[in-house]
DNA sequence: CCATTAGGCTGTAACGATTTAGTTAGCAGC
DNA sequence: GCTGCTAACTAAATCGTTACAGCCTAATGG
């Protein structure tokens, strides 16, 4: 009994009286082996408690882990709380384990220091939007399998969504009622952190920074065509896409004299809307009679609710699924780009 | 140039003229080395693309990953969207980050297969639920530290809250306004698949088996307290915690004729208390004056909204916090109860 | 001035597997 | 009986590190 320490192959070997390669094919190649011998070495395994080989040494010798990292822009805890992020985890990870991968969680935010070191472990990347720092792509290995969603980087896959036309489109519908006031709140579009009114001090973040750049330009295009001037239309920007951040601004909004007060929000995210309806409802507006409200994601937040959310719903599970099995190689690894789809709900009829 | 190969230690040791053993202690242990040569080999390293030791190779070498696993008893899909479990690994990832280890998720469900070749990688375990098959555990080895979240493991750390007590007291709440039809919606709580009304068939789960069951002891202790037969109160099953399963199973409920429809439901999560809300807001019923509705956890959906939820708040992000710390030897690893918090809203005043 | 000590560095054996290139043994064919 | 072939197995190299034991030099102490 060499006793104490973890078992190994080897050990496993000597007392079979094998070789080791002989053992290490039982479990990898059994058509490398006779049945019988295979057999018998899988119930000694079994008997003596080695369960299989181990991972950390397989993966060194082979260069393959079955791992899979997803690098998330934004904070971990902030990315498993919002339901767009969860839902596209949850699409990667229901691919993943199908195919016997492992999910590891990294943030490019937070300890992007910890990126690099577990970049060599990962067979594949999925980037999660833009990286607060492009450096940290470069440390990544060059060989391996790299998606990005929701934003694109040269030279590699990408899934999004067309957000201009969206959001054209929800806004068209929402300007097919006259409105007095409308107003847009944004999500993370200035250049300086701004949350609340978005006055002349403020630049705007460079066009490819933003996908809510793309939003705007959706809104606005529907402005212009509804014959209103888009540098009329006042704008709120919102830092962070939780209901904390959104909180004031909104009552600030909300707040506003009744004749200052927007009658028609349209809201770069579901979070946002959902915050306007809840803090709408405590100040007894009618929705949507004193406000009517958009918003955008398509979270199931907003729609398993009465009223219903009216917005723009992507599929970010589904996002998550094909970014996963581009990664895995089961279907092509280029540029994609899928389609939304606009949810007409009470908050916007 | 020795080109195409990634470059490893040894390449930059050789390319240096010092020995491998000294570039590791400039990357591991600058006291090993002059400041000097430390500083030249790390700027040769950066030159060279160079980004650090290989994580795989000091892994095997080392026995350690900075990795920690969360094996959860749900699949991942389900994991990532149930607020609840999103909070907990939100809480998990907080601190793991700021220690710079790094996040695998595992399903004990879905694809246990892969949780033993995983085992072997990570450097601790937190296991969210009670594993479907036993076994799992004990294929994890066991030197490495193992928290146990929501249930308990023989010999090892735990974090879970007192479910008895905190059902009693939030049941006890809701039966001071007189009722005449209470009814309980549990979730998961039989021994076969039952999503719809208990009858006399059903068995229900040993009570070792499952935290529901300890809730619903709490509900019933306070019936008895109230004068109410237990036996008499009707109770409905759910089987998953999703707007989806729940659906069915709630408008049965409440498309009983008037006379029968509960006018107080003491439901097991927030979820199925927040389907509720919706699907009788739907149906006209004012809440809480035609239904009383009590929900569990204390999620933000519920509480961010209006009409507000009454609910027993757990703080999954810090139980999740906790058992980080107990995996990362932050804190003495034993078994530890949470509090609770009853959280009066508009739905059961 | 010699013995110690300490600092700074090197050589090399693991870590636990997989893989490549053999080496047998057995059997068929002529 | 020899050749050639296949199936079944083995020996040894390797993956990229880290850790341990040691070696050399210079400095310190008595």
């Amino acid at each position: 009994m060499p006793s104490s320490r973890r078992i190994t192959l080897k050990d496993l070997a000597r007392e079979l009286g094998v070789s080791t390669a002989t053992v290490s094919n039982a479990f990898n190649r059994p058509d490398q082996l006779s049945p019988k011998l295979r057999e018998h070495i899988l119930t000694e395994a079994q008997r003596l408690g080695y369960s299989g080989p181990d991972a950390q040494a397989r993966s060194l010798r082979t260069g393959r882990s079955r791992i899979i990292a997803v690098i998330l822009a934004e904070s971990l805890t902030y990315s498993l709380n919002d339901a767009v992020s969860s839902e596209l985890l949850s699409g990667i990870a229901e691919v993943l384990d199908t195919r016997g991968h492992t999910l590891l969680l990294l943030s490019g935010r937070q300890n992007a220091a910890s990126v690099p070191g577990a970049s060599s472990i990962a067979d594949g990347f999925i980037i999660y939007g833009l990286m607060p720092s492009l450096k940290l792509l470069s440390d990544l290995p060059a060989e391996r399998p790299l998606v990005a969603v929701d934003f694109s980087i040269e030279d590699h896959a990408n899934v999004h969504i067309d957000n201009e036309p969206a959001c054209y489109a929800i806004a068209r519908h929402a300007l097919k009622v006259p409105t007095r006031r409308p107003a847009v709140v944004n999500l993370r579009l200035t250049e300086q952190p701004c949350n609340g009114r978005i006055g002349d001090g403020q630049t705007l973040l460079p066009a490819e920074r933003t996908i809510t750049r793309a939003r705007l330009a959706g809104f606005q295009r529907a402005f212009v065509e509804a014959g209103i001037d888009p540098a009329e239309v006042p704008m709120w920007n919102i830092e962070e896409n939780t209901f904390d951040v959104c909180t004031p601004v909104i009552e600030e909004i909300l707040d506003l004299p009744d004749a200052e007060r927007p009658d028609l929000l349209l809201c770069m995210s579901d979070r946002i809307a959902l915050t306007v309806l809840t803090l709408a409802e405590q100040r007894g507006l009618r929705i949507p009679e004193d406000l009517r409200i958009t918003g955008f994601d398509g979270i199931a937040e907003g729609q398993y609710r009465a009223p219903q959310l009216t917005t723009v719903r992507q599929d970010s599970t589904e996002k998550g699924r094909i970014a996963a099995r581009m990664i895995l190689g089961m279907e092509p690894a280029e540029p994609r780009v899928m389609a939304t789809e606009l949810l007409i709900g009470d908050t916007c009829p």
